[in-house]
DNA sequence: CGATAAACGAGACGGTACGTCTGGTCTTGTG
DNA sequence: CACAAGACCAGACGTACCGTCTCGTTTATCG
């Protein structure tokens, strides 16, 4: 047995990222990018890829994946409000830049292939959530958190909003927009709740 | 001048829905679809199409607003909160079926095409949008919701989780996942609120 | 009746000619002449051009003739042999220039259409060929030329290299051109016969 | 490297045929002849010919060069003249078949594209030019074709006429034609030469 | 250390669909 | 009622990639 060659590898990978712009202004499209670009500008047979790759999105999220995601993580040295905050800044932060751009593509290609949303999960949506799922429940814990909803559905409550702003448009991704979403998420919408906590806060 | 041949253009949105397996349970998904069969099926020649719609998505924008979509009323002759329930229940249970696929593949297709966005919020979204954002200020009116964020914030916070859901799966879309979004929406996560609240609801 | 728009006749063969660049550098060949564009440039209608003329060919041929063709007469004040060379040395100067092209784009067409053959003999090839025969029924009244071929033949015989020429190149069609094609043809390859007409005219 | 595919070549090429109708009655012309039809035809892709032939005239100009050309071969074991009426005759033959046809519709391609003319001369036309042209200069050798001339114009003078009556039609191609062609070029039209020769045949 | 089996580059292949173009027909007002 | 305007069906164009499939050619263990 020989195995896989490691230099192709990664030359497959960093010359998806290239192709997709990403550190760079230019850039396709996943939709646009092509196995055969990839293929010429890695230096690489098309055969390679497909021998390790299944199609186009798995390649897309391995380099996403691998080599390039910045991490946004939970602290756990704070306490739950503050990491909360941080968290859901840091997330809106990287989703306004290239990063943005190219999760909403992942998105958009997990919407035709299973395959393609299961690795979503498993390398990249998965890890984000249940590092938020166990702030949650550090959070009910610490009894700042409402005991009676599963950690998942709260989660949800948070990035919701943030997927589809990210999606969908509608108004910037910035600290304000990260601020306010937490804030109408720890206390609802209803008047009652917020008239009792607001003054609390100031 | 002559003008054009509605016809034709019924009979090519009419093709779309059939392609994409609306009402059936087949279907293509929009990545799929091609103009060339759309035009084959509608007994069109292509340049018929391309004469009137830019791109697949334009056509199949148009065929589901046009000759598709249910509507998902919002009341006004119910309490805010009850007004608030149902709606979130119809637009739930309408993304369980095929319509959600569609809308999702809508959402994918429009991250690849600024027009297409514009278009999914000219003749789609928007409208929906703004619906609750009305009810969100008869919310405010009736003193039930908080007058301290803008309508749009709020409707992101109730949206964001059910498309988040679509979109990303992890969990169903049924009335159970449209009750809990609500009450947490309206409580808010924390627990001093729903601490207050529960009891007056029970 | 209301009859036949002369107006549009001419600006339909004006436009025909000015698209194929005759009398200007540019223009397209015949082939890739279209309906489309003479009909635009012209300011008519699509349905007009077709109602008059069976195809393109034909709208070339007309315009060709009615309103461009420089005409390359055959003198009857001279001499046959005088008659004939300076009716060759005019053919063979018409199609080194922008006649030329067009006339064998004409024949080109001619070859899928027999109609366009057609209206090429009757228009245009028949009359050269007619007038050609007669200077040489002349020649024989004159003892110049045998009369045990038919004059259709022999103007073959001169037209030939002519055509093949304009056709298929292989060398310029210029006066030197002319000269020896007639000389060849009056004399005949043969060497006798060359042997004995050469010092009589030197 | 693996190569091209003989197989796909052949069939590429023997389909052209076919669909121009070449040994059968049917057939198109090259201008009607399509791309699309060819690959349906030998049950292959288009961008496999398109991989290989620039246009449609090149692959019609090779299926009739590789695969079909009957030869006239000019003989060098029988005197110039008898050489001459034989190699004549039989292109006299040939072009009133299909052969005929094919060779005017290539002649009509030509007119469209250089490429094309260039290939038509490179791997027809030239070929029997060369033949000819050795022929003359064998008939200068043997004292029976004068020397004053180039032999290719000398061989235009034989092949004019033949291409003339091939795209202009105006008489039969047959074989009277052809004897009458040889002897006007041999003896020339002019009286006195003819006078001279002609008891000498009889 | 040399055999051997995999992984590799190169790239041809059958396909599908693209978006553009032209041809020729048909329809509907307008002058 | 001839015309302009132009929509329409039909279908070929040449291009781009797809994913599969030979081919030799490295190359790195393992017998």
């Amino acid at each position: 047995m020989v195995g896989r060659s490691e230099e192709s590898r990664q030359a497959i990978l960093k010359s998806t990222l290239k192709l997709l712009g990403v550190g760079a202004r230019g850039g396709t499209t996943i939709q646009k990018l092509s196995i055969e670009a990839i293929a010429k500008r890695a230096g690489v047979s098309k055969s390679t890829i497909y021998r390790w790759w299944d199609n186009k999105a798995a390649v897309v999220i391995d380099a996403f994946v691998t080599e390039y995601l910045t991490h946004t993580p939970v602290r756990d040295d704070v306490p739950f409000e503050q990491a909360l905050r941080e968290h859901v800044a840091a997330v809106v932060h990287q989703y306004a830049g290239v990063d943005g751009r190219l999760v909403a593509q992942l998105i958009a290609e997990a919407q035709y292939d299973p395959a393609t949303l299961q690795e979503f999960h498993n390398r990249f949506w998965g890890g984000r959530r249940s590092a938020v799922e166990a702030l949650i429940r550090r959070g009910v814990e610490e009894g700042v958190v409402r005991s009676d909803v599963e950690p998942g559905m709260i989660a949800n409550l948070v990035y919701g909003p943030v997927y589809l702003r990210l999606l969908l448009g509608g108004g910037p991704l910035d600290d304000g927009f990260a601020t306010e979403l937490v804030e109408l998420a720890l206390d609802g919408i209803g008047v009652r709740s917020s008239a009792l906590r607001e003054p609390a806060r100031r």
